[in-house]
DNA sequence: GTCCAACATTTCAATGTTGAAGCTTCCGCA
DNA sequence: TGCGGAAGCTTCAACATTGAAATGTTGGAC
């Protein structure tokens, strides 16, 4: 699981991802143009798909969606009964509400996951962990974030730290 | 299209951000857990999103998907004779051959682009930029990066590239 | 010259998401 | 007490993507 040789790759400084062959281009044929955000815009996004490809791949291992996985682990560290609103599943999960509808529908099949209207506010759905949901996401969270380390390895601790401070600043300012 | 309101939340220093309370509930219910890798995963998740969704805006104020503009810039960059195989199309757009195929159609259909197959080898089909998708694109570039410039705007220029050179070690390390 | 494996794209069924419309349920207010 | 609007979720149609199978093409082995 660990991408060493990959990693042998780009032991070479200076050497250029995506991002810098798009820059270089517009650099040939646009030499005008201020294309400095693309430098962080562009990286963004393309990490973006490669973590959550290295993520699934986790998963796969073990039958498991992300997005299920996803739901399971709000749910239990959530701490108090283990429940929540479908509104802040989706809020958490940043997918609309009529996708979580359907990601719960399938994970109470699956037997994970409960579904009760709350009885104080009947509007509400709380979606409850079942024991074998509790059990399950237990079971995956070392891995998951043995994993998610072994993702970001390339980068010093110091580095991590500073990655994780510029985007949470940039996340602040984007409003999350 | 400036997100100073935004910006005013988070002038107080130390606010936190969604994956702070991630990792602060894990600190309450899991203790043992090193959940230091979640800061930097789930944030460049969150950011890829919300990013998305700011382009999205610009280019819905224009009439244009941003897969769309995304194809019609890859072509208008790539130089030479503005045309590429689908193959690159799809790498660059980090999507399948398949879905390549019903973009490129689409743009056809709109008049944007043509497509052919190489003369040279027949595998492949070769699409091209029309005068009309060349206008479009290059009418949008400059929109679209100070759109660009406005989203991370608060981040100064040093702490860009900062993160961006970060975030070139991390995508040389992922494959990138 | 033929055959075969690899390549490039298209096709298609399965699947998941979005956004809008529709239901209940709640709350503020008269 | 009753009403109107908002909140919270579900339903549903439209649409896009994925992954696999199918099609056609090329180049090398023999």
């Amino acid at each position: 699981m660990s991408n060493t040789s990959t990693l042998k790759l780009c032991y070479a400084r200076h050497m250029s991802d995506a991002a810098d062959k798009v820059i270089e281009q517009w650099g040939d044929v646009r030499p005008s143009l201020d294309t400095t955000p693309i430098g962080v815009v562009v990286r963004i996004l393309r990490a973006a798909r490669l973590l959550e490809q290295g993520l699934k791949e986790y998963f796969d291992d073990n039958g498991l969606e992300t997005w299920e996985y996803d739901v399971l682990a709000t749910l239990l560290r959530t701490g108090e009964d283990g429940s929540l609103r479908m509104g802040d599943l989706a809020g958490a999960a940043l997918v609309t509400a009529g996708a979580l509808t359907n990601r719960i529908d399938r994970l109470v099949a699956k037997g994970l996951v409960t579904r009760a209207t709350d009885a104080e506010n009947r509007r509400t759905v709380r979606t409850t962990l079942t024991d074998r949901g509790r059990e399950l996401a237990d079971g995956l969270i070392e891995g998951h974030l043995a994993n998610e380390r072994d993702l970001i390895g390339a980068l010093t601790e110091d580095e991590q730290q500073q990655l994780a401070a510029l985007l949470r600043k940039l996340l602040l300012s984007l409003g999350d």
